[in-house]
DNA sequence: CAAGTGCAAAATGCTGACCGTTTTATTTAT
DNA sequence: ATAAATAAAACGGTCAGCATTTTGCACTTG
């Protein structure tokens, strides 16, 4: 079993990736995507039968994506998917509001041309995405957008915590996005923000980066509760 | 071999810990405590004889090592103490700086009667270790003022966040309490924090906290630029 | 019929042996 | 001394197995 598993030899050793990470990236994508719904359990051997591997590399991933928080682990019990409360959510949010404003700070005061250009393209690609694209697509432009901001604030540890506190709430995102008039209000806010920042005018950029999410932050609770 | 390792069934089930969270809690404190070296190999096979454990609960340990920061991976070649370069410092310090904010900010409208009394408390007992404590005592009784701070803000999040970028700079904190004028002026500042919070006073509670940081930025830059 | 009891099946946590591949260390040759 | 060749060790993962717990379920009982 499982000797269908060979690995990859690729010219370049870098883009070598352990069993575990290949298996930590699909539970976490199964998970945002909602394939994986909150409180559903998650049993090892189950796990390592679907995904042709064995227990070790499922274990190691799970570890990893407890400390992620998609995970909750109760010893001796088994792994389950993360419920997100409406007081996570809050939480999420409030931690997330203070670090965009740091990083609209940072990328008001570092961003270059080139970064500038990306996060332009960046919007317009949203823009040209809501006619025709998928949920996926959209969340991912979203995504984009975001980051491009982000890595213009020039600080890795920022980048990190955003990245995963972003990940917290991303099953629930695509919720807000369902919403045609979400979507309208989406773009508007993304050339704002983007203008904002051209301009470096900080408080600009911060106060329309706290609607933004104090928007996201409403619709996803609405959503939540209704459940 | 390691047979001698049975499993505690204490009265209260729920101190139960696994192996591989001893493990991740021996080797962490190793790390912070600077028994282990930035740099340094952490070979899973002597790790374990060292530890009388097999590779299982090691290598999982070392996933969550990996994802707090304090371990670095290199696939195939294994894991080694994470190095904190400057520009590491200043980012975590920039996002500490951030979001310690926010919780004076949270704390300031929310805390107890109770939870001043901690944090008053906190600060007494801090003072008190300034002639007769050890490093690592005075250290921890840093750590819990300002945890005491974090959770009057009410956010476990933001705790959970706060706490992984402390432990981040901790092995070079202690650096900083070496010099016995650090610790005098910790004391003050402290006090100060400790009023301003107590009459609400978000703005200076926050400039307090702003400068505390500030001061020990530059004294961890100083003894890192020494090496 | 709901609720507890008891038991069998399954899951977790870990051990130990093993194997292919890669990396590191050591020896040997230049 | 430096470089190539070779041996030793480490990583990454599989597999089988074992003690302990948890869970599911049939079965009884009030």
């Amino acid at each position: 079993m499982a000797s269908n598993i060979t690995y990859e030899h690729s010219d370049d050793p870098n883009d070598y990736l352990p069993l575990r990470d290949v298996v930590f990236n699909s539970i976490r994508k199964a998970i945002l995507m909602g394939e994986l719904k909150p409180g559903e359990r998650l049993m090892e051997i189950a796990l390592a039968e679907r995904m042709g591997v064995s227990r070790t590399p499922i274990r190691e991933a799970m570890r990893k994506l407890e400390l992620e928080g998609l995970v909750v682990m109760i010893p001796r019990k088994g792994a389950q998917v993360a419920h997100l409360t409406e007081s996570d959510l809050n939480d999420v949010l409030e931690v997330r509001i203070a670090l965009e404003k740091l990083a609209i700070e940072k990328a008001c005061f570092r961003m270059t041309d080139a970064e500038y250009i990306e996060l332009l393209s960046a919007s317009e690609d949203f823009e040209r995405l809501i006619p025709t694209g998928s949920l996926e697509e959209l969340a991912q432009a979203d995504e984009d957008f975001h980051e491009a901001i982000y890595r213009a604030a020039g600080n890795k540890r920022l980048l990190q915590v955003l990245h995963n506190l972003r990940e917290q709430i991303y099953r629930y995102r695509i919720e807000y996005l369902k919403e045609e008039r979400s979507r309208e209000l989406l773009v508007k806010e993304h050339h704002e923000m983007t203008n904002a920042i051209k301009s470096r005018d900080v408080a600009k950029a911060q106060e329309l980066s706290f609607a933004h999410l104090e928007n996201q932050r409403k619709a996803i609770l609405h959503s939540i509760r209704q459940k």
